[in-house]
DNA sequence: GAGTGGTCTAGACCACTTT
DNA sequence: AAGTGGTCTAGACCACTCG
């Protein structure tokens, strides 16, 4: 083991800071996937911290599936791909970046309307409220391969009218001038076949394979923020997802 | 608060059993969505424990995704519904019955093979070792929507074959009889159109729109248990996916 | 029997929010 | 000032695995 010692004056917990050291070491390949990692007993004595603040940085590590332990053996290393290319509650600009791909948008629409019944179902909407509409063309470096339309209630973000550049992200903006991150997505995804408008937009013929999405989005308090509804090309866009099992 | 003394005999663990109580209440509607927990203090006190086994209880409530904490307010009640209906690590016959619907399988192929390339890609396998090849066709009460081919490392699940009853379900039987636990899943799902035999198969025409899966699942150590290539109706099959942002 | 992770205690100080 | 969750300590006993 050798690791760098802990800012005792830091304003960052110790046992994150033990929590970043293992990570980068395994990033690093120093510890192998199957590798046990120290001991919490170990990682206690290495860094001189107690025994419960060396386990938690294990059990940090644990939360972020990096790790798993076994009782009487130990902590390992899992052999699971860490990579980011999967789909989170994230926006196109950020699931383009992070696939290295330069994203762009073409704004078909951008107006503060009154909520149609559809959205106010979908965002628990009590009364007709005004909600901001952007519907956008959405380009993989310069071909199209989606069209979003997202809808969200104006109060949340009051003048994302003249705050929001079309061509940036919409979560990003959300997050900077609003504090808004959610935490949070549900989506139905069907398979389709491009109707005539969408196939001309996209730049396809029609009756062409398209996946459908619905998906709404909440913070983690539960409050519905956003709507949206989607069409992507299916000859040039895979969904890839990672699923998990339930906790409980 | 009115919870339940602890049973300080039990092998359960005091903080699991305090996680239960509050969970019961949450369903029950007892503490509803926005409205706060008890506090740390205020557990430890009501089922004399320590503010940290309290603590420990709030936590695993947190990592269940049911409730959020706010430093210096308290811990909150999410409006996220827990429902169960999104896809996670399952199998066709376990996502069916808790959609509520009646699964049924009918065999094509199920026999012990040398792995091909791609399956040897795929399982992460260094020698063109047996595989257990299953394909089948599966019925939503009783109306075809998918066709599925698993592969699984014969080494595994050495009798497999024999055990194997094909109406049941597949993960079941290796959870139960070798103790495999697929913990991950990676997918990728595409847009296509049906062909020929898919389409006879599952009684549809030529050119309906389909769901094209290619899924490897992991055990938790990362080792890769199962490879699975499917189609499903797009006409009647929808995926119900929830997105959660990652952890680091 | 030695080592591991899982649980638990009874304190402590801190940053933050609310009154 | 009082209450909240976040971190940390220095112990303890337990169940489990392995040689």
């Amino acid at each position: 083991m050798n690791l760098a010692p802990l800012d005792r004056e830091s304003v960052i917990p110790l046992y994150y800071q033990i929590r970043e050291r293992l990570l980068e070491q395994i990033r690093a390949g120093v510890f192998k996937p199957g590798q046990s990692l120290p001991s919490e007993q170990e990682i206690a004595e290495h860094f001189a911290v107690s025994r419960m603040t060396g386990r938690q940085a294990l059990k940090s590590l644990r939360d972020l599936g990096v790790t798993y332990s076994v009782r009487g053996k130990g902590t390992f290393v899992s052999a699971i791909k860490l990579e980011k290319d999967f789909r989170q509650v994230t926006s196109f600009t950020e699931e383009m970046k992070a696939r290295g791909i330069r994203p762009k948008s073409k704004v078909l629409f951008f107006e503060v309307v009154k909520a149609d019944e559809e959205t106010m179902n979908a965002l628990q909407l009590k009364t007709r409220e005004s909600v901001v509409s952007l519907r956008r063309i959405r380009f993989a470096n310069t071909s199209p391969v989606g069209i979003e339309w997202s809808r969200i209630p104006q109060r949340i973000c009051p003048d994302l009218l003249k705050t929001l550049d079309p061509q940036a992200s919409l979560y990003e903006t959300l997050a900077q001038r609003y504090g808004i991150k959610m935490a949070i997505a549900d989506e139905i995804v069907e398979a389709g076949l491009a109707r005539g408008e969408e196939a001309g937009l996209l730049g396809i013929a029609a009756k062409t394979p398209v996946f459908l999405f619905t998906r709404i989005s909440y913070l983690q308090s539960g409050e519905a923020i956003e709507f949206v509804k989607s069409v992507y090309r299916g000859d040039r866009y895979k969904i890839v997802n990672r699923l998990t099992r339930l906790k409980a």
